[in-house]
RNA sequence: GGGCGGUUAGCUCAGCUGGUUCAGAGCGCUUGCCUUACAAGCAAGAUGUCGGGGGUUCGAAUCCCUCACUGCCCA
């Protein structure tokens, strides 16, 4: 490997190996092979725009667990694609459409989907080249679109079969309408926000006595003119001599019944209730109760219709205050009162959503969600956090049918068609042979129609083909938990339904990614940076690893771009342990005389493997913050912070070795390279090709992750360095009290209790030494004090002098041992009052007893020896 | 109105199957360092009545109740 520059610039290296394991094919599943497979397919983003920080979460997460379970022995699967996504893509290339003064109408419904699909190849293009950028290990080759041929199949089989079963039907009610998109949307699809309002009380004079009223409040007095009864609690007191009468509707003039309904809530406004079964979808189930006229008033630009007699033509909201001054110049306003209520609007293009009763196709969802209710209940599919299955829970039984028409032309056409000639209806996967004799339906079908086929029509589905026996079920699916009705609960339905099988195993919802101050990123904010951006300026991986690395499981991510810098500096600090084990490699060259692995080596090892220990059970829980954790704290705390400093030491000890030192510790190191590539594919990949001689085309990433040894974790090992790192630590922190300079070397004398302790200390006297940078250094056994002035740290069972020579202040010294000693003393106080407790010994389990033994033994140990200390002062 | 979270160091958050291995990490801050890789670094340090109150327990950041504030989802 050509030297290392100073600093790791991921620049240079990145798209360098994207390209190379582009050209090897490595993510492509091999065909042949009996190994276990492992599959995900991609939550399919949106082909209208770039990739977000919250995708770059999303897709970093199955790479981690495409990446590791391929270096684990699985044949592994990750498959891409994209989401035609109806509404969004079709109102942005109509916008665009717009500015050149066209509209699609003028264009025609074959032309404008040409240009959809023109519009659909340059953005899919990038999503592609961003997916690429940030290393997704994906399988490009399986790549799929929801308007692809297959997936059209799929689709078209699975609206002819539930329509042949009596699941999907048409019907007449009221649905969201979005007068300016001009569709129908699902209930999901509407977001609800808080509105500022008014409440107008409005009185309905009654038939056979004009001096009698019921005042009704409403927040939209412009649907009275559609108005078909009035509603009243029976056990309403107040209305109880007005239930069955007629009232006169004013303005219209035409009188309506006073209905009894227990539906009603007195605690609103009047207690009286205006009913328009055309235009509220709870005054539309009264009506069908009731058998209610409708009059619908409104149509479907938002303007009054010819119902609305001299207000047709009017927008609504423009009727609203026409009615409105009508209503008080006939002195039929009792009152007006501002009022804040949950309007709802269009997820996509905003506007306000109008309650609009039209033909629409259907799902029936309750058949369909028994069986996905009782896998996920039965645990046959695990939520990760566990909590979202309440969530689930409750909106799959209290589910409500499913409108999936779209008056849209991007998208999958309904595939029914209506007979010219007579009321014959059509509905199968091809269409009717003497095509001149129907009409297809206009519409087509909501996008998550086809995305809820995704985990089994991406595979081939309805063929019954390799893949889909190989790869379905899926092990994994990482989404954002916004989705979580709108896609993940449909899947399982779908799945199910279609194919018996359950989509996926384990279904992680990843955290919701904001800004620095909390705020959801958004484009009309500008609050979401450009992850292309990003990459450029701090890496690929550092991108990738802070994102994992803030991300624990169930909560939101508050994210601005300068934390990369936490995975920047750790890649910055792989980099240079990588040159530096490689430079002392290169000095050493030759000295290859074995050498006897010490409890340094044995210590790395046993942490080597904690380490991967914690890694699998972090990855197993997905937790993978903690999976992040335990490698940075491994590679940066244990390996380069003691690991490196010890082999420094090391080498000069035994420099006939120094070779072999660093090849071992190489050995090591790629372990956690490997370990670490599935969060950062890059430096690791670049790392490993470096650090010893490779074959051409071999790569990290179809390496075998290092299984976990448990046989050499040996706590008492780490136990015993633990202390010599306090220890050394201790000596430090005395020589900073007393204000050394690094240059300066100091005496210390370093007191232990047993003879096997001072054995083992005299085995690593010189790396103590080195590393507290101690001149001369005396091991002894005993309590006994050196005959020096000196100051003292207590460490565990282990007894420190610094020798001062006047180097100190002495009475300031015994203030800080004074000070020691009391809270020594407090502490041994608090352990004296445990263990004379009886409740404690008798209901305290004896581990826990003991442990209060032995620690009331070391810091009664170390209360003696502040004590004597302080005497010698 | 119903449901689900959150409230721990100046900031962002871990820890929450109860016990000084639990009061932590990173950033920021203070001090000292260009030490055989790394100043994107090294060493040392300060800071918290773990949201308030009550309870269970020998023992609570951790379990229960309650209040407050805060976020999200559903109606």
């Amino acid at each position: 490997m050509k030297e290392l520059s100073k600093t790791y610039q991921p620049s240079e290296t990145e798209h360098k190996l994207i390209d190379f394991w582009n050209r090897n094919n490595f993510y492509k599943p091999q065909t042949p092979g009996n190994k276990q497979k492992y599959s995900i397919v991609i939550p399919p983003p949106n082909v209208t725009g770039n990739l977000t920080i919250g995708h770059m979460l999303n897709n970093t997460i199955q790479d981690i667990y495409a990446r590791w379970k391929r270096m684990s022995g699985f044949n592994t699967l990750w498959l891409p694609g994209a989401d035609h996504a109806g509404i969004s893509t079709q109102t942005r290339v109509e916008g665009k459409l717009r500015d050149e003064g066209i509209s699609r109408h003028d264009l025609g419904r074959e032309k404008f989907l040409q240009k959809v699909w023109e519009w659909k190849e340059i953005y899919h293009k990038n999503i592609i080249d961003q997916l690429t950028r940030m290393g997704a290990s994906v399988d490009w080759s399986r790549e799929r679109f929801t308007m692809d041929e297959g997936l059209s199949k799929a689709v078209r089989k699975v609206f002819v079969d539930l329509y042949k079963k009596g699941l999907i039907y048409k019907g007449k009610r009221i649905i969201n309408w979005d007068p300016q998109q001009q569709t129908a949307l699902s209930d999901e699809e509407v977001i609800f926000r808080e509105k500022n309002d008014k409440l107008y009380y409005i009185k309905y004079p009654l038939a056979d006595d004009k001096n009698k009223f019921i005042i009704i409040a409403t927040t939209r007095p412009e649907t009275m003119l559609g108005d078909t009864a009035i509603a009243v609690n029976p056990k309403d007191n107040r209305y109880t001599e007005f239930a069955g009468k007629k009232v006169l509707l004013p303005i219209v003039q035409k009188a309506i019944s006073v209905i009894a309904d227990e539906y009603v809530d007195m605690e609103f406004g009047t207690g009286a209730l205006k009913i328009t079964p055309a235009h509220d979808p709870n005054d539309f189930e009264i009506g069908v109760k009731y058998n209610l006229e409708t009059v619908q008033v409104i149509d479907h630009f938002g303007k009054m219709n010819e119902h609305a007699g001299r207000y047709s033509g009017l927008d609504r909201f423009e009727a609203r205050n026409a009615v409105v001054e009508e209503l008080k110049s006939l002195g039929l306003i009792e009152k007006i009162e501002d009022y804040t209520h949950n309007v709802g609007f269009s997820e996509r293009g905003g506007t306000q959503i109008e309650p609009y009763l039209s033909d629409q196709w259907f799902v029936k969802m309750k058949p369909l969600a028994e069986p996905a209710l009782n896998a996920v209940r039965a645990g046959e599919i695990k939520f990760h956090p566990w909590r979202w299955v309440k969530t689930y829970e409750n909106w799959m039984t209290n589910i409500r049918d499913w409108c999936i028409s779209r008056q849209l032309w991007w998208g999958h056409q309904i595939p029914v068609w209506y007979n010219k000639n007579n009321n014959e209806i059509y509905c199968e996967y091809d269409p009717p042979e003497d095509i001149e004799n129907w009409e297809q339906d206009p519409d087509v079908l909501d996008t998550w129609f086809s995305s809820w086929l995704w985990p089994f029509s991406t595979m081939g589905w309805p063929k019954n083909t390799d893949d889909l026996k190989k790869y379905f079920p899926t092990d994994f699916l990482s989404t954002a938990a916004d989705i979580i009705f709108f896609w993940v609960a449909r899947m399982i339905m779908a799945s199910i339904e279609f194919t018996g099988k359950i989509p996926f195993k384990d279904v992680y919802f990843h955290n919701i990614v904001r800004d620095e101050i909390g705020r959801k990123m958004s484009k009309s904010l500008g609050n979401s940076p450009d992850v292309i951006a990003v990459m450029d300026e701090y890496g690929t991986d550092a991108l990738r690893f802070t994102l994992v690395y803030l991300a624990p499981q169930g909560t939101d991510i508050l994210f601005a771009k300068e934390k990369c810098e936490i995975g920047r500096n750790f890649a910055n600090k792989i980099w240079n342990a990588a040159r530096f084990l490689l430079m002392k490699k290169d000095q050493s060259k030759g000295n290859v005389t074995p050498f006897e692995k010490d409890i340094f080596d044995k210590w790395i090892e046993s942490k080597l493997h904690s380490s991967i220990r914690e890694y699998l059970r972090s990855l197993n829980d997905y937790k993978i913050n903690e999976t992040s954790k335990a490698l940075y704290d491994f590679i940066w705390g244990d390996f380069c912070d003691w690991y490196i400093e010890i082999l420094k030491i090391k080498a000069n000890e035994i420099p006939q070795s120094s070779q072999l030192i660093f090849e071992n510790a190489l050995d090591i190191f790629e372990d956690a390279l490997k370990l670490l590539h599935p969060v950062m594919p890059f430096i690791t990949e670049e790392l490993w090709q470096g650090i010893k001689e490779r074959n051409v085309n071999d790569s990290i990433t179809i390496s075998q992750m290092p299984n976990l040894n448990e046989n050499v974790i040996d706590p008492d090992t780490e136990n015993n360095i633990s202390d010599i790192q306090k220890l050394i630590a201790a000596a430090r922190n005395m020589r900073a009290e007393i204000g050394l300079s690094p240059g300066v070397k100091c005496d210390v004398t370093l007191n232990c209790t047993e003879a096997k302790d001072e054995t083992f200390l005299i085995s690593i006297k010189n790396y103590i030494r080195s590393l507290a940078k101690i001149n001369e250094l005396e091991i002894v056994v005993g309590n006994d004090s050196p005959p020096y002035k000196s100051i003292t740290s207590v460490v565990g069972k282990y007894q420190l002098y610094l020798k001062i020579e006047g180097l100190i202040d002495v009475e300031q010294e015994k203030i800080k041992i004074n000070r020691e000693i009391e809270r020594t003393e407090g502490f041994i106080t608090s352990i004296l009052k445990k263990l004379e407790n009886d409740k404690f010994i008798s209901k305290a389990s004896a581990e826990v007893v003991n442990n209060e033994r032995k620690k009331l033994e070391d810091n009664k140990l170390k209360l003696e020896k502040l004590k004597e200390h302080l005497k010698v002062l």
